[in-house]
DNA sequence: CATGTGTGTTCGCATTGCGAACATTGATAA
DNA sequence: TTATCAATGTTCGCAATGCGAACACACATG
């Protein structure tokens, strides 16, 4: 994921160019990608091999990074900077206790997240039993398109927002029942919109299920939604939106203007 | 939490103090100051009001902050750095499977931690319920020395490490029943050491009880430990060892060497 | 209304971080 | 086995970036 934005001039003398490239090699590790040399961390931000060098053995000075010799890693310091944003919202520990409810109540797994860009975060989740093949702890992302969550968040962002958002997202399919015309895509998020929450079926993992509705924050504010998933098989649309909706809301409406 | 070290010239050019500058911001946001002024992260980092101005701005306009014309607060994008971590080392994915074994098996709330500094680190987690007041998600952290996960990985350490720890650790009383001793401390680390595993009775929180035991990474590191918490008032001392160590040992043995 | 304090901003300048050139290492071909 | 080449890591002269003292602004207080 290289950042090729670094090479823009912003002729802004407030932007300190070290600290935007300092976090794009942050960022350049990932799950395909755990372990990287100094020039494989030039290549993939984009920065010359001896601002890489810097860079890494300065995250490894501040014990952010480990070094073995020839390659870099991450080290558990760099959850301070995510634990950062989590304790500063308190998102998790507020959102947890609903989360537990409607997971006790209805037998399936539960998430909270928060649209960044064009994913979604995982903020808080409760599950009951193991549904997905990917493990989607706090901290792990998907894309807004094809996921509930994504869309209850979506569907009540402003017109222009939509439109700009469906202009570049790429559809890409995760599954045969993935929407990939963008003529479709909006009509899911207005239909999302009308009736209040969003249903996602198959369209992310196959044999995945599930029921999102939007929280609605502060000044009418909606970054964050809540969902319950389940199993295809297990669970028809029909009874995730009669058994589980309703808890949904209740957990929803209860949080409403607390954010 | 300001960090003060970065006054000292470490003289060393391959070092870049601004990045330096720019995490510490990033960590002067917590739980009890969500919203900052540029004035309040000069003095919590120690760097002056102009730079503490440029490293906001700057994460402002990366979109890591949000700023309302007076005060700055993090973004969910932050937790793509913390993400970096998660996912690079697969840690979460690869103990989760586990841990909901664990929860299931017991019908506790178990726990994977690594080590960081002074600190355990949440990587991993199934809570069947809620036993603490405190939420723990994926990337909360908490003191070694009171925690049994804390205590099955310090344990482990060499001798010189856990000397040098007792040396600077303070041990702050959370519990009247917390070791305020550093040769009790010390004691207890060679207790779990010899028998292989820590329990830790209402020392961090009252009505606590938990028993952790650590796992053995490649080239027989130790940094990650493994736990079972529950109610003090539900389950003894002698329980836990009897009923869920052995079901700890097992879930570490089959992850012996894999990390 | 004047003064003092706290907070935010600017711009001349020096230090910091840059990258071209060099050094080292490892792979490959003869 | 040796020479050559490519890939990777490192250095240091230098200019651009980030610094902070001084200034500007806003608000509180007497």
């Amino acid at each position: 994921m290289a950042n090729t934005d670094m090479d823009e001039p912003t002729g802004d003398r407030d932007f300190v160019a070290s600290l935007e490239k300092g976090l794009a090699v942050i960022e350049a590790f990932d799950a395909s990608r755990p372990r990287l040399t100094l020039t494989d961390v030039a290549k993939l931000t984009g920065i010359t091999r001896a601002a890489a060098r810097r860079y890494l053995r300065t995250l490894t000075k501040l014990n952010y990074a480990d070094f073995d010799g020839r390659y870099f890693s991450l080290s558990p310091r760099i959850l301070r900077l995510g634990y950062a944003y989590l304790s500063s919202t308190s998102l998790s520990l507020r959102l947890q206790p609903f989360l537990e409810k409607i997971s006790q109540e209805t037998g399936e797994s539960s998430s909270a997240a928060v649209l960044d860009g064009d994913d979604i975060v995982y903020i808080a989740r409760s599950a009951t039993r193991r549904i997905m093949s990917i493990g989607l702890g706090v901290g792990s992302r998907l894309p807004a398109y094809c996921t509930s969550l994504g869309r209850a968040i979506l569907a009540y962002q402003t017109p222009a927002e939509i439109e700009a958002y469906l202009e570049r997202v790429k559809l890409e399919p995760k599954t045969p029942k993935t929407l990939t015309q963008k003529s479709d895509l909006r009509a899911a998020l207005e239909a999302a919109r009308q009736q209040g929450y969003a249903m996602v079926s198959e369209e992310l993992e196959f044999g995945l299920q599930s029921i999102a509705v939007p929280l609605i924050q502060k000044n009418d504010k909606i970054t964050i939604a809540l969902n319950i998933s389940a199993q295809a098989a297990r669970v028809s649309a029909q009874e995730m939106e009669e058994r589980f909706l309703p808890t949904l809301r209740e957990a929803s409406e209860a949080l409403r203007y607390t954010f």
